[in-house]
DNA sequence: TTTAGTACCGAAAACGTTATCGGAAACAAT
DNA sequence: ATTGTTTCCGATAACGTTTTCGGTACTAAA
């Protein structure tokens, strides 16, 4: 009933544990015969190795941790998947954690990992994260990280991002090229950098069409909620009439500022165009459609690896590689939330 | 730059390997100044214990892993978040996996997961699984199981379920008693448990109010998808123009019919009533909102791994305690899909 | 002064694997 | 008969931790 190791099989076979190491592994020094013996010997003791003597022998454990702002989100839940999958493609296995957005949890979540032992690890930092020692640690201490999405140009390594500024420029440039002249734009708090790079998207945008930048056409979330896209439209239509186009940073802000405008018998997008950020399955089910602007979670999430395992077997090689940061092109989403014509 | 260790610790303050050890773990027969001299070592070096090593020796590794038919989806997202959460409670952590609703993909998966000597397993069967060796080879080999949501009767270990048969029958008495007279079902194949009684639970509540069953109103589609519910609401549409009621098995079903009924001029909930099943998101988005059942995740995760755990600790003290399912309560949400008056 | 007891520490085995290195046996070449 | 080559296998150390089982040194009691 115990768990079979090689010196069992070694025992049976009247042979030493190194010979049935190497006979499994196919070495060249031991003959055919003895490989065919133990190798059905290990079949039939359905033997699998144990994995925690591999790590502790090899110095490596073929595990990735993944920490993940909030799961339940359909760009995060694309990462995780991209993630998974080109880590079981390529022998590794991954341990996810959720961060809530916190930059307490995420620490301690970077140190589960770390006591963990795992190879390597993939983050987006939390929305309130502004000091990077418990990120700059982790490379100190050996262990690779990449950064996905919500990123810090101060800590130096490798990345997977979207060029932020751009998408939101071809958003808002959208929206005025289908004859908006008055856009106002929903974001959140300026933390993050995706937050400020979108913002500077749209003002680009603005600029580059010679439309007046206008702060009072900017409104400011607490969180980026359905909810608060719903009060951000109440705010609109009580205050800004004359606006008829909205860029909004999230598709969760859109679609509440959408259902909203609908209830108050504003009419999308005659009255007003919309445009979101993402490219939500959900964005598929309003009515009408939202536009948006697609962020490929799962291309990301699978680059990521890549560069991660690229950093590990580099640092196995004691290979100083040089830090690779990949943008993952984006594309607007044209559905009917933007067609006044 | 080579990471601490406990004979490094030993070696810088000239004592054994055995007192550090000891002294970290606050062993009644080690003085208090060596301790404090230890543990003040420990802290100027960073030390972390190696957990391979730990675990080899401990003869457990505190990670258990998750297999999901599928990530991006909001209900399994719920729950891969509270199994998450509930882990990390207890000092756990979680390898994720998806099994793509694949058989193959999922026995391959819980080889991987047996290879890297996990604490325990959490399953939600593929919907194409109908042979249960490889899920009873992990019970057998001293892994502890737990099965959730889509489960089998025919595997012996602890569950974590809905009663679909009484929540199926909740949605279709609700629709009865809102004034439907002639109630439609869409479903998979009947293949997965929780298919099969949905529909029982469907049938149940039609007997029960007396409303004769008819074969013809029960739709059957390929994939549980938005695209199969809006061509099932073709098919009602040239079909069976007496239809006032469906319901749905899932949300994207049910979003996919209301979407199609929409475009094909029929009114919601006037000319027919719709209900889901799962509360996802995007039931709050739809206009009108969906009527649905609310299927808790992150409760039915967290009780997952509450079971799992109770088992795994009861296996390493040699008790053999019996499996336990739990029912986690569902409720019919009422919105606006199902309001005819 | 001996004995009993206490406080503190360390040697060593064990968990299961890997890889180096050397050596025995068998055979070929001189 | 000696040397040189293969072919095959095993002893051994190492990875880092935990825990048992003594053992030493000291204090307290007789």
């Amino acid at each position: 009933m115990s768990k079979p190791t090689l010196s069992k099989i070694a025992k049976t076979l009247g042979i030493s544990v190194a010979t049935v190491s190497k006979a499994l592994k196919d070495y060249p020094d031991i003959s055919e015969k003895t490989k065919n013996d133990v190798k059905t010997v290990a079949k039939k003791l359905n033997y699998k190795p144990n994995s925690y003597a591999q790590s502790l022998r090899n110095q490596e454990s073929k595990i990735v941790g993944l920490i993940i702002p909030e799961i339940v989100h359909h760009f995060f839940a694309n990462i995780i998947l991209g993630v998974i999958k080109e880590a079981e493609k390529n022998g590794y296995l991954v341990i996810t954690l959720q961060s809530d957005e916190k930059y307490e949890i995420e620490k301690n979540q970077i140190e589960l990992l770390l006591n963990k032992n795992v190879d390597g690890i993939l983050i987006s930092l939390a929305d309130n994260t502004v000091d990077y020692k418990h990120v700059k640690n982790i490379i100190e201490s050996g262990v690779p990280v990449v950064l996905y999405d919500k990123i810090s140009k101060l800590i130096d390594c490798s990345k997977v991002v979207i060029d932020d500024q751009k998408a939101a420029f071809n958003a808002t440039k959208h929206l005025i090229e289908s004859g908006c002249k008055t856009i106002a734009h929903i974001r959140g708090p300026l933390k993050p950098q995706t937050t400020i790079d979108r913002f500077i998207g749209y003002k680009n945008a603005l600029a580059h069409h010679n439309i007046p930048f206008d702060n009072n056409l900017v409104f400011e979330t607490k969180n980026l909620s359905f909810e608060d896209g719903k009060l951000i439209a109440d705010e609109i239509y009580n205050n800004n009439k004359q606006i008829d186009g909205v860029f909004a940073m999230t598709d969760l802000l859109a679609t509440g500022a959408l259902v909203r405008f609908k209830e108050l018998g504003i009419n999308i997008p005659e009255d007003i165009s919309i445009i979101g950020f993402s490219n939500w399955f959900l964005t598929k089910i309003t009515t009408p459609k939202l536009s948006t602007v697609n962020q490929p979670g799962f291309e990301m999430g699978k680059e990521a690896f890549k560069l991660l395992l690229r950093d590990i077997e580099s640092l196995k090689q004691n290979s100083i590689s040089s830090f690779t940061t990949i943008e993952i092109p984006t594309e607007v989403i044209i559905r009917n939330s933007t067609l006044k014509n």
